[in-house]
DNA sequence: GGAAGTCAAGTCTCG
DNA sequence: CGAGACTTGACTTCC
């Protein structure tokens, strides 16, 4: 089991998601920021490996406006080597690495230029996992989309249109169940009918479901993972107190976590991968690791931590 | 230099 | 139908 936090680590002083507005767009200023960028990206993986943290969520910004046609420039070739270069850091420590597209991606719209957006957005963020080597275990994980009246339709035109994408985009697309409109089931549903696995959110899943306690929702996501997909991917989060629900944490709160890993059948070397998704990002992930080395020592864990 | 305004992209809800 | 939430930073302009 690895932890891991998304994008952005926040004891370090870099970014690897500066970007600039469109309106500023030039090739110089491109470049430079993509080269800053993967430097940052370069750093960040170095404190992670040092720290223990083997799981982590590159940020969506890391080429600004790459699917966008103000961007004609070759930027897979331009940066192959510093890609590779990371890339080799990711296999050598055995971390593993994932990308999250935000609320832009929507396979299901209705209109097709959204269609076309999403998947261009889809291409670009397979190419950054690609060219920095990875396997089919890097995932890039969506949610379903809109339901616009008809969740029957819209799960349907999901289906059709995932079954569409190139190959490479497929083999490391999963879904995530939502807060509001796609549960867990619903999720499931589509997995059925498409072979993608499925990316279990906690807090959504509390938001959001249909009674399936915390274990059995865990059992069954994990279910949907063949080999090649690698270990399951869970996002973990608590409830902000006092916030709208859905809202993340500002920091983890520990009891609830050891509750969760009571929850996951086979915690260890081959249990699943977690994602937490609390706003102190690297701080809770700390936290989070010290704990679950303390419980593997004194054996509360169900099997030996490496 | 600091403050205020604005930013590629979508969907849903509310007024 | 249009604005705001979602969620947040930081880029950019303005003074």
């Amino acid at each position: 089991m690895r932890l891991g936090y998304p994008c952005i680590n926040l004891s370090l002083s870099c970014r690897s998601s500066t970007t600039f507005r469109l309106s500023s767009f030039s090739a110089e200023r491109f470049r430079s920021t993509v080269s800053a960028n993967l430097q940052c990206l370069s750093e960040t993986l170095a404190w992670n490996s040092a720290s223990g943290v083997l799981f982590f969520r590159i940020t969506s910004g890391l080429i600004p406006f790459a699917s966008h046609p103000v961007n004609s420039l070759g930027w897979q070739d331009e940066f192959r080597k510093e890609f590779r270069h990371i890339g080799s850091f990711i296999r050598e420590n055995r971390m593993r690495v994932s990308m999250h597209p935000d609320q832009f991606v929507v396979l299901n719209a209705k209109n097709e230029g959204i269609v076309e957006r999403s998947t261009a957005e889809l291409l670009y963020h397979s190419d950054v996992l690609d060219l920095l080597g990875t396997g089919s275990e890097a995932k890039v994980q969506i949610h379903l989309g809109g339901v616009y009246g008809d969740k029957a339709a819209s799960i349907g035109r999901f289906t059709e249109r995932a079954e569409a994408l190139p190959r490479r985009v497929l083999k490391r697309l999963v879904i995530e169940n939502d807060e509001r409109l796609y549960s867990l089931m619903d999720c499931l549903a589509v997995h059925e009918k498409t072979g993608l696995p499925v990316v279990l959110d906690t807090l959504h899943h509390a938001c959001n479901n249909n009674r399936e306690s915390m274990r059995e929702a865990i059992l069954l996501a994990g279910k949907t993972w063949r080999r090649q997909d690698g270990p399951p991917i869970i996002d973990f989060s608590t409830q902000e107190k006092g916030r709208r629900l859905g809202t993340h944490a500002q920091t983890i709160d520990l009891r609830h976590f050891r509750t969760f890993l009571s929850q996951v059948p086979d915690p260890g070397d081959r249990g699943p991968d977690i994602m937490l998704e609390i706003k102190d990002k690297d701080r809770s992930a700390l936290k989070a690791l010290r704990l679950v080395m303390a419980l593997s020592k004194t054996g509360k864990t169900s099997r030996r931590h490496p």
